[in-house]
DNA sequence: GAGCACTGC
């Protein structure tokens, strides 16, 4: 693990100092169990020794008060009935609740069957977010009264808190082990693999599924464990069959939070907003003390909403101050500065008279506090069944976001928050028969909604050659596929034939985006590949302009200080180079508008995709002469980005997109001083109307030099983008005398030698 | 002249 150049970052630990021999005389607390035979008496006895099997050391007190409290899950009543499956089935599907502690305690049940540590093998546990994986490592460490880090740890992007040999127990993130399979297909280190969440259906979990159906056929020894927190789990049971004679087992464990009871209006509310606000307003004239979580969808929608509840709720204070008490909104969604995102843990405000009546806390918030997060003091949720979510569209290859019902697994982790401290109420803003035959089951597969791109290279890489007829659990739009594989080809990561190229093979290597790793690993030829990778971190980080309502002007103000006018690429470089030049300086963000997070982050990922480069031999190399410098960068990034290239047409400033023929518009954050002719930009957003993002100014002789594959002229519709190429053609046909379009080949071939 | 819901490598 700790070769692993994912992880760039690794925590020191203080050794455990004490002895690990075992006393010869003392009694194991192990003795007899055979791997994967082990039954509960026999676990129930090891639990309760003195000796610590794992370290060898007594037991802490601490372990005795945890033990206690494991006791009381509904799923240590069921623990014979797990090991017995366990010891009998290659795979189990496992169904439960949050708050069911299959997460922490499903994991140390395998250990004590699985017996990893004697094997020298892992247990994994994936986790779709990485706070996730850190906490419940934690906590289970905790539980098995072993250091964090040793026995048990976790691995994420930027910190793998494992001990090569000593950990048994690995909670991972999704994505880390796929990653790991693109480098060993059979995951051969694991004894055990459980994917945990499954239903939140991840692009990577889905994939993982797949991988692990397809390993299991190959490595009998390999057990695997995929457990769901929704009733749909019949889908996942009838997808692991393996033979038709033998059906995968359904375990389930039984929640045990505090009782919740729902409502649902009579008939369908038409404004979801005015009927939130309505409620919130309902609980706090009419329901006991306890605080209130409204979801809504976005930043917008919840300052307004907690501006309008702010003022009713005064009205009211004002009208009955001695029936209802003072009531504070809390808006919360990713992009407030976490400081302000801290206040949705303060305690609810006290009461406005010494005995006037207490005050209420309402968090309105995103999807993001739907999962993993607990806000202490919840007892009423408001869920108007609506969030915010990303659709794709493959035919013109653009995302955007879109209001849309909610799955009833989703309604259901709503509200359980209403659950967490004690007995609640959850109030859904749609109809009880809605909730029954029109919502979906489970969440919409993210590969269904998704631009496949990254996730093809992966898979080609892992060595799937049919990409069309893969095992998928659901199975993508064959559109989806063909744009990512055309992607690929012209970006020479996949030849004519599908097959993975030199390049291609490093550039899975990357945690980018294809067209992102491409520019990276090309940019050495273009002598700017120290100013590529700070671009490429900074284009792989969310917005790093604030622009807070009250204060747009002087953030305006602040960014047009360090823009630059030739192109908004060159203007994030700048920004990180003043960051550094600032000495990372919060004040100095701060003072000009932008994200200190993002920025950090930028800065975090541009280490990592440096020690790539290392790996690969990739050369940082920069130039001293700026204007070159600028024109280099953007020539590199049209060997990246040629797809996305966009010609002006007329004077209003109206956009087309070459071959997709899309009309687009400068969005009005670009920072170009003028209107060029042709640009190439990162991101195409349908929102008002349809937008491109992150802009700079190329020349054409660029695109048919460095991408002479797409740019193609007789593979061009007619029009006017076809005839503005064809002239720089034929004035380059004069200079020349000749067309060379073999750039793009070229330099893939001057790699793939360079490799071999 | 206007927005990025949310994860993750």
């Amino acid at each position: 693990m700790t070769d692993n150049p994912y992880l760039t970052h690794r925590k020191l630990r203080e050794r455990d100092l004490g002895s690990s021999k075992s006393n010869p005389t003392e009694k194991q607390p192990l003795n007899g169990f055979l791997p994967r035979k082990v039954t509960g008496p026999q676990v129930r006895t090891a639990l309760e020794y003195d000796t610590n099997p794992f370290t060898k050391q007594p037991y802490s007190k601490q372990y005795k008060t945890l033990l206690e409290a494991r006791k009381k899950l509904p799923i240590y009543a069921q623990m014979d009935e797990f090991l017995k499956m366990f010891s009998e089935h290659q795979i189990i599907v496992i169904i439960g609740e949050t708050g069911s502690g299959k997460t922490t305690q499903i994991p140390q049940l395998v250990a004590y069957s699985d017996l990893p540590h004697i094997k020298g093998k892992v247990v994994a546990c994936t986790q779709p977010e990485h706070v996730a994986a850190m906490s419940v490592a934690k906590r289970v460490a905790d539980e098995l009264d072993v250091q964090l880090g040793r026995q048990v740890g976790y691995s994420i992007r930027f910190e793998d808190m494992t001990e090569l040999g000593t950990t048994f127990l690995n909670y991972l993130t999704d994505d880390m082990l796929l990653r790991e399979a693109m480098n060993d297909p059979t995951l051969e280190r694991y004894s055990t693999i459980i994917l945990d969440e499954v239903h939140q259906r991840t692009l990577a979990t889905d994939i993982l599924m797949s991988l692990l159906k397809n390993i299991a056929r190959k490595r009998p020894d390999l057990k695997i464990i995929v457990m769901a927190a929704t009733l749909n789990a019949l889908k996942f049971q009838k997808y692991f069959n393996l033979r038709s004679d033998v059906k995968v087992p359904l375990f389930k464990v039984p929640r045990s939070t505090h009782p919740i009871e729902v409502f649902y209006t009579q008939e369908p509310e038409f404004d979801y907003v005015e009927a939130a606000i309505r409620t919130v307003l309902m609980i706090h004239r009419a329901e006991d003390q306890g605080d209130i979580l409204l979801f809504l969808t976005g930043e917008e929608e919840i300052e307004n909403a907690c501006r309008k509840i702010k003022l009713e709720a005064d009205d009211l204070l004002n009208q009955n101050p001695d029936s209802i008490g003072p009531l504070v909104c809390i808006p919360f969604y990713s992009s407030l500065p976490p400081q302000q995102q801290q206040r949705i843990f303060d305690s609810a405000p006290g009461p406005r008279t010494p005995n006037g009546p207490t005050g209420r806390k309402v968090v309105v918030s995103t999807n993001i506090a739907e999962n993993s997060l607990t806000i202490n003091g919840i007892v009423y949720v408001v869920d108007p069944g609506v969030s915010e979510q990303k659709v794709y569209n493959p035919r013109i290859r653009v995302e955007s976001l879109l209001v849309s019902p909610i799955s009833r697994a989703s309604a259901q982790q709503r509200a359980s928050h209403a659950g967490r401290t004690r007995s609640g109420k959850c109030f859904r803003l749609y109809t009880e028969k809605d909730f029954k035959n029109e919502l979906e089951e489970g969440t919409f597969p993210e590969i269904l909604r998704s631009n496949l791109s990254s996730t093809v290279l992966q898979l080609v890489k892992l060595g799937i050659k049919d990409l069309v007829r893969f095992d998928y659990i659901d199975v993508p739009a064959p559109e989806a596929l063909m744009r990512a594989l055309e992607l690929l080809n012209y970006l020479a990561a996949l030849d004519d034939d599908g097959n993975l190229t030199a390049l291609g093979a490093i550039m899975a290597e990357f945690p980018l985006d294809p067209q992102l790793a491409k520019m990276l690993i090309v940019s050495p030829e273009f002598k700017c590949s120290n100013e590529m990778l700070t671009i490429t971190a900074m284009m792989s980080v969310p917005n790093v302009w604030l622009r807070p309502n009250n204060q747009r002007r002087e953030a305006d103000a602040a960014k047009a200080l360090l823009t630059v006018p030739d192109g908004d690429h060159l203007t994030l470089l700048n920004v990180y180079n003043q960051y550094v030049q600032n000495q990372y300086d919060k004040n100095w963000t701060w003072q000009h508008y932008l994200s200190q997070h993002a920025l950090q982050q930028a800065d975090n990922i541009r280490t990592q995709l440096k020690s790539i480069m290392e790996r690969f031999d990739i050369d940082l190399i920069s130039l001293s002469d700026e204007k070159k410098l600028y024109q280099n960068i953007r020539q590199a990034l049209v060997c990246g980005f040629f797809m996305q290239v966009a010609h002006k047409e007329g004077d209003k400033g109206n956009y087309l997109t070459v071959k997709d023929n899309q009309v687009v518009a400068l969005h009005p954050s670009c920072g170009l001083g003028t209107q060029p002719e042709w640009v190439i930009f990162n991101e195409f957003v349908l929102t008002t109307c349809p937008y491109i993002l992150t802009v700079s100014e190329v020349h054409p002789e660029w695109l048919i030099e460095f991408s002479g594959n797409y740019f193609d002229l007789s593979s061009f519709p007619n029009g006017e983008t076809k005839r503005a190429l064809q002239r720089v053609v034929n004035k380059k046909a004069g200079k020349m005398g000749r067309n060379d379009g073999g750039a793009n080949k070229q330099s893939s071939k001057k790699r793939n030698k360079r490799k071999t």
